[in-house]
DNA sequence: ATTTATGCGACCTACGTTGTCGCACCCCTA
DNA sequence: TAGGGGTGCGACAACGTAGGTCGCATAAAT
């Protein structure tokens, strides 16, 4: 097949077969999957190619301490085709800056050749007046920005490739509470990141329930010899909405009926809460009603709370009980600790 | 320079000097660039590339309507060197999820040929059981999402242009208040992305003071003909600091102290508010005591009102003041509407 | 010590690459 | 309507190179 198809196609194939740096693949693997895909070279050929056309051309490394040599693309190398734009690049610098604050630092990492990649591109562009484009894009993130738990580089590789390629994986495991190391065999069914925490939900050994595990726990993580144990009938949605990360999340929509101070009320006109966003002026003040149907979970809850004075609430009733008693309660605090707050 | 340089190495650039679709590129301007970059080739051998070589190989089109060929490539093709592994397509589809309710719509579009580029890769490894891994990753983002204001397409890559190549652009305004469209000759000076509204900041025609203006009530955007003014001394962080966006900001950061319950207190102890955070049990209940030093911004002071009974602020007390004149409020407003309440 | 696997220099041939030329076409202008 | 510049494209010949084959060197494994 494909007969003595271009050379240049071939390059590219083998291009992209040659991994990044912690990674290396060896000249017959490479021969052998280059023949998978209808290049059916010689040995010799494969040689050149690698030792004299792309290593000279290309950031490309060689491990030749041992004799299958070993190759490898440099770790930041980066190349894009089609070439990246300025727009897209300017996306990935502001998509940076919001996912630094909501991923692992290890996990980012993973892409960090594809952001210093639009960063070179922006720096080429304006050569005069250094880097003036880092000075003019921010990104200000929604809620409070939580330092994101650290991560293990390894663990992210491991567990994200057990998970999909449904693979067993033996960890160690420091517990939260005992604060003891525990090896387990998992079978990974899911993983969330919620906030800043990443957790993978699997199965333990040989029990049917879903248990998570803080990713940045997992103190060691290997592909396992256990033999896989699907799990039937598990749904990653159903699990979240069951309450399982504390978004106990009613089935149903609820309609939130709210009066909401004029900068909430605009805030609210420029990202509407839901599609189905009414807002009103009201006749007596400045304030608007607010009308959405809204998702019954604790994070518009705790939005509503943020608010803090600026929304009355006025529906469901039970919101609206809700927050009254948590009102009710932080006064009862700021009551009971006037002693304590004299020594700050 | 660069003698008959490798062909392979040409081709490469080739590739990467051609656009992607709503762009394109004539053939005399491609040889042009080519001859920068010191591959001086005949007119005839750049025309057997494009039409023979690499449109057969690579899903490049061509324009031929008119005379001067325009040559781009496949929307949705993506090609990376080296090629995505595994973590990194999932990375991908964690930081897709987080970015969809973050930026425009169209913004997060000028990545989604590296979305799908990923998701393809992910479905190719488990062909097995149709995509598998798409019901197994799940973000969760920090706060309540609000529904991110759509933006023009055209809008977000001009003025993204201007930006970065400090050029004035002309546009026709919808401004919030007036409900009027009006004709600007904005010099833009910085973009910030807050929430989920991005916003341009830039000076007006003659005028040397920073205005704000939303992207997504910018109509039309072309770059403008009037020469670039520049603004010295215009720092973005300072400008942001200042509270330009609502966010009043203390130059100093600040000690906070605080009773945190259990479930807050397990929360932080995953992902800290910073990285001075000292958690204490207390010896009267299972809460603990909290102190960090953070940042003297409305983020940080909206996280503690959302956390509402569950957090016990002594410190400082300017904070501590205002959440508690905060729970007053709220506790007025929901005595004072009781009747109103009870329609819903 | 022998075997096997790999890398590499050398050689040669077939084929791919590339500059040149000529022709056709389209658009613009005189 | 005619002419000229810009562009695409087929054909051809000369050159260069890609790639198979062979032989040898090296290193690890048996």
């Amino acid at each position: 097949m494909s007969d003595t198809r271009d050379t240049l196609f071939r390059y590219l194939t083998l291009l992209q077969l040659i991994p990044r740096h912690p990674k290396k693949m060896s000249t017959p693997i490479l021969k052998e999957k280059l023949a998978e895909r209808g290049f059916n070279i010689d040995t010799r050929s494969l040689q050149r190619d690698l030792s004299q056309k792309l290593s000279t051309q290309f950031p490309i490394g060689c491990d030749d301490s041992q004799k299958p040599y070993q190759w490898y693309f440099d770790r930041d190398f980066q190349c894009q085709l089609p070439a990246l734009d300025v727009p897209s690049a300017l996306t990935l610098v502001l998509a940076e800056e919001y996912l630094k604050g909501l991923l692992p630092p290890v996990v980012v990492g993973q892409l960090s050749p594809h952001f210093t990649d639009a960063r070179r591109l922006l720096d080429e562009m304006n050569s005069n007046g250094l880097s003036q484009w880092a000075r003019k894009v921010r990104a200000i993130p929604n809620g409070k920005a939580l330092i994101p738990a650290a991560l293990n580089e390894m663990t992210w590789q491991i567990v994200s490739q057990a998970l999909l390629e449904q693979k067993p994986v033996d960890v160690v495991y420091l517990s939260r509470t005992s604060k003891t190391k525990k090896h387990f065999t998992l079978h990974p069914q899911g993983l969330v990141s919620r906030h800043s925490v990443t957790y993978l939900l699997a199965t333990v050994d040989d029990y049917d329930d879903i248990r998570q595990f803080a990713m940045h726990r997992i103190e060691t993580a290997a592909l396992s010899k256990a033999t896989w144990r699907p799990l039937h009938g598990f749904d990653l949605d159903n699990y979240i909405a069951g309450g399982a990360f504390g978004y106990l999340q009613g089935k149903a929509p609820v309609t939130l009926v709210a009066h909401v101070a004029p900068q909430v009320a605009w805030l609210l006109s420029e990202t509407p809460l839901s599609e189905t966003q009414r807002l009103t002026p009201l006749s007596d003040s400045n304030w608007q009603q607010l009308e959405a149907e809204v998702p019954d979970d604790q994070q518009t809850l705790w939005w509503l709370m943020a608010m803090g004075a600026n929304v009355n609430v006025l529906g469901p009733t039970t919101w609206r009980e809700t927050l009254k008693a948590n009102a009710e309660q932080v006064l009862a605090h700021y009551q009971s600790t006037l002693v304590a707050q004299r020594t700050y």
